[in-house]
RNA sequence: GCGGCUGUAGCUCAGUUGGAUAGAGUGUUUGGCUACGAACCAAAAGGUCGGGGGUUCGAAUCCCUUCAGCCGUACCA
């Protein structure tokens, strides 16, 4: 509807300039280039046309008199605005009628819960991977707005036209694996031998989840591991832990709301000779040599190319100061950014997806244009299908305070934690509040104690209210009309007004979510929408009022809640009937 | 050094292609329920948009420069 208004504003405007043009009042066959913007004060009408100011030049003539013989020359009738001003430098400031509010209301009606449908992705096939976390351990808070970001950004793209996939990719391989099994070996070993009589590693995970572990399979199999040989000992037990965690991850995510079209496994790109053809591939054309022992990757004139080839100049590329990367080490093991480029490549080419959506932390910038390069090298285009939306890390704090949150010290909060102590409503609309790339401060305490302040909750009553008001007045026989049986010009006051306005907003601010990957901005929109309907509640009376202005005001009503149903649907947000 | 992100009201943050008097929540102060849910609404106060230059009719927004905070710059993942 917004985008309708819009173009009509343009049509009409030139239609007048012809017309102008036309009776010689002014200069005929000039292209102007306005701008139609939708001004921040309604004193200001609703639609804003620069044309005039934008024209003045090639018109050889001031904006308002410009102005003024466009409005002379404008033609309303029949359009869905029904007064036209000049304002301030020359702005052609349009006012809508109720020919379109009439068609709001018809929209949400006709399109229901998938209102804000567009073909914007044209049907193209997106995957958005996310989360991903390491499986060596419990998820954190990181991971849980990773998840709600990934998640609700995958449903915004799907309701925008894309042909959405989720997937989780599980780092089942690697240092970390190692790292994983040297720990749950030390805690079976002390459990066999004493807690003093083997060391535990540097570098290992010092988790209670990692004893656990190492319990769980002493209760089954007993002391019987101890005399494996080690490599075959660490392989079982690696194993084992991640038959454990796997599991344990998946249905932490899904009691969070969150499920995958697959989940994807590391190794199995190892096991297949995947990541070894990748890197072949890469050698076959030019782009790695051989050091020291390890296969390098030519990141370096990778990355000039493609900094040149999107604008820098030669002088800001040869100051930067880039490195190479190591895709094969000396031991002959593979690096994990080899086996992320033979990942991606698989997306890209074996799958078939136009584009790769990643939620990666913020830490992990420093990859994006060296992966892209690497896609690029292939053949494929990473630069542009290849897309990473990096998130700034969650700050958890008490009293106040932030905590200091390490996997290897095991102090880092759980999301099964954060579950049993927070609604899942309320945390999901928690960590999507915030685009992306702005920090967020995580206050258990806080959350736990004042449930009230998340403005959550504000939207969902605003959705209760409506409920029982609709179901108050259908036990007194009023049923919510239809659409085409409601004459929208009964409603005038501001505040009815501004509610329509911000219901045909809806696939707007939708399509700006999808574009710019922020589905934080779902939740702002539902916000103001709440607050848009409190507003008019506490000031327009329905029941009681004369039977035709309560017909229209408790379809407007109505309509709000399905659109307040519908954006909470994207976030995974339920919305309540009563609370 | 080099690079990325951030800097807007006391606090937490919005601010689409540059537009008219820079917004919201929270906090503070003051009001509003014998009428559809007060988990609500209204009003007031609160700003050198980090600083400095530039581009133009017009800049929080674009360019340059500078300061501050966080992060990255591994044969880790």
């Amino acid at each position: 509807m917004i985008k309708a208004a819009r173009q009509q504003v343009a049509q009409l405007t030139q239609q007048a300039y012809e017309k102008a043009a036309a009776a010689g009042l002014l200069p005929a066959g000039v292209q102007v280039n306005a701008t139609i913007e939708i001004p921040k004060d309604t004193a200001h009408g609703d639609y804003a046309s620069s044309f005039a100011m934008a024209g003045a030049k090639a018109l050889h003539m001031a904006p308002r008199a410009i102005a003024q013989i466009i409005v002379e020359h404008l033609e309303l009738e029949g359009s869905y605005f029904q007064k036209v001003e000049i304002a301030g430098p020359g702005f052609l400031n349009f006012t809508l009628g109720p020919r379109w509010f009439g068609e709001v209301l018809s929209v949400v009606e006709r399109e229901g819960g998938q209102y804000g449908r567009s073909d914007e992705g044209h049907g193209q096939r997106v995957m958005v991977e996310f989360v991903s976390a390491n499986p060596t351990g419990p998820m954190h808070m990181g991971n849980a707005r990773g998840g709600v970001l990934g998640d609700t950004l995958a449903n915004v793209l799907k309701r925008d036209g894309w042909d959405t996939w989720k997937e989780f990719y599980v780092n089942d391989a690697g240092n970390q694996i190692h790292k994983f099994a040297v720990s749950i070996n030390a805690r079976y070993m002390q459990l066999i031998l004493g807690e003093d009589n083997f060391p535990f590693p540097e570098e290992g995970y010092h988790g209670d989840d990692i004893k656990a572990l190492a319990g769980a399979i002493y209760d089954a199999y007993g002391d019987s591991w101890k005399d494996l040989p080690e490599e075959e000992r660490l392989e079982k037990l690696a194993q084992y832990g991640l038959s454990v965690n796997i599991p344990n991850m998946k249905s932490d995510l899904k009691r969070y709301g969150i499920e995958y079209d697959q989940w994807f496994f590391e190794s199995s790109l190892h096991e297949s000779g995947y990541v070894a053809q990748t890197v072949a591939l890469l050698t076959q054309r030019g782009w790695t040599y051989e050091k020291d022992g390890a296969l390098w990757l030519n990141t370096t004139r990778l990355l000039q190319e493609k900094f040149l080839r999107e604008g820098k100049s030669q002088e800001q590329v040869d100051k930067l100061d880039l490195k190479d990367d190591v895709l094969r080490r000396a031991n002959g093991f593979y690096t994990y950014f080899a086996a992320d480029i033979a990942y991606h490549r698989n997306k890209l080419e074996v799958r078939g997806f136009d584009l790769a959506v990643n939620i990666w932390g913020a830490d992990h910038h420093g990859h994006v244009a060296r992966l892209q390069a690497a896609l690029d090298a292939l053949g494929l285009d990473g630069s542009h299908r290849l897309v990473v939306v990096l998130m700034q890390l969650v700050n958890l704090m008490q009293d106040g305070k932030p905590v200091r949150m390490s996997k290897r010290s095991g102090k880092a909060i759980a999301l099964h934690d954060l579950l049993d102590e927070i609604n899942v409503d309320a945390a999901r609309y928690f960590f999507n509040s915030r685009a992306a790339t702005t920090p967020l401060d995580f206050d258990l305490d806080l959350a736990v104690r004042q449930d009230s302040e998340n403005p959550v909750y504000y939207v969902q009553y605003a959705h209760a209210r409506i409920c029982s008001l609709v179901t108050r007045l259908g036990e007194e026989g009023e049923k919510v009309p239809k659409a085409e049986d409601v004459d929208t010009a009964l409603m005038t006051t501001a505040e009815e007004l501004a509610l329509m306005k911000a219901l045909a907003q809806f696939p707007e601010e939708l399509h700006l979510a999808a574009r710019d990957f922020d589905p934080s901005r779902i939740n702002r929109y539902l916000v103001a929408l709440a607050g848009d309907f409190h507003r008019f509640y506490n000031s327009c009376r329905i029941k009681g009022e004369e039977r035709s202005v309560l017909a229209a005001r408790l379809k407007l009503a109505d309509t709000v809640r399905a659109v307040l149903a519908n954006g909470l649907g994207l976030l995974g947000v339920s919305a309540p009937e009563k609370m």
